[in-house]
DNA sequence: TAGACATTTAGAGAATCATCTAAATCGATC
DNA sequence: GATCGATTTAGATGATTCTCTAAATGTCTA
């Protein structure tokens, strides 16, 4: 769960994270997104792999890049419970 | 909105929100629920008040902080954004 | 298997960050 | 107004992070 919002804490993995919920995409169809070099992107997608946030697999030359949305919900997850629902108010866990 | 992120990306910052949710504390209630000494604990508190999550009021000799939910509300705004939800699809802004 | 392309790994440098101790500020009380 | 308690500010240090260039790896095709 750290790693997740330290791989968040970066405005390239966000904007990665966003591109990636269009459409799966490869390495280098990421890298053409930023001013930036590749060995640099691929050290953001490395970053968003291990805290699980994507996901990758070869595609014969290509590497494609996927968003693994199960763990983008936890977080999410967090934040509900930060913010509490309408079924359970500020630390109440009573009813 | 960067500034929420980079702050959020620390567990010591997170567990102080998490403390905030239960109830308004001062800054040496909270300095006391962390093996931190308290201008570690003060560093935290500026940083989650200069990204907006936090808010402080000083009461007497005491800061009493609380929390911003609003702000938090736009993170979760963007995670939304990114999962998408039943009346928007990936992407598509069309309907 | 040689060459070309896609991507990652390695290593380095500059910047940012978390934490500490020591000192300063701010408000209350005697 | 001198002192006490609560909190922050300043300054320093070690660790982590972002980015780069150069080199390595993996895969396809001729």
């Amino acid at each position: 769960m750290n790693e997740s919002f330290k791989a968040l804490s970066d405005p390239t993995r966000r904007q990665i994270i966003k591109l990636l919920r269009e459409r799966d995409l490869t390495a280098g169809e990421i890298a053409e997104q930023f001013s930036m070099t590749k060995p640099s992107i691929s050290h953001h997608l490395n970053s968003l792999k291990s805290a699980g946030l994507v996901l990758d697999e070869r595609r014969g030359q290509h590497i494609v890049y996927s968003l693994n949305t199960t763990v983008v919900q936890e977080v999410v997850g967090w934040f509900l419970e930060v913010l509490g629902t309408d079924d359970e108010k500020k630390g109440d866990v009573s009813r």
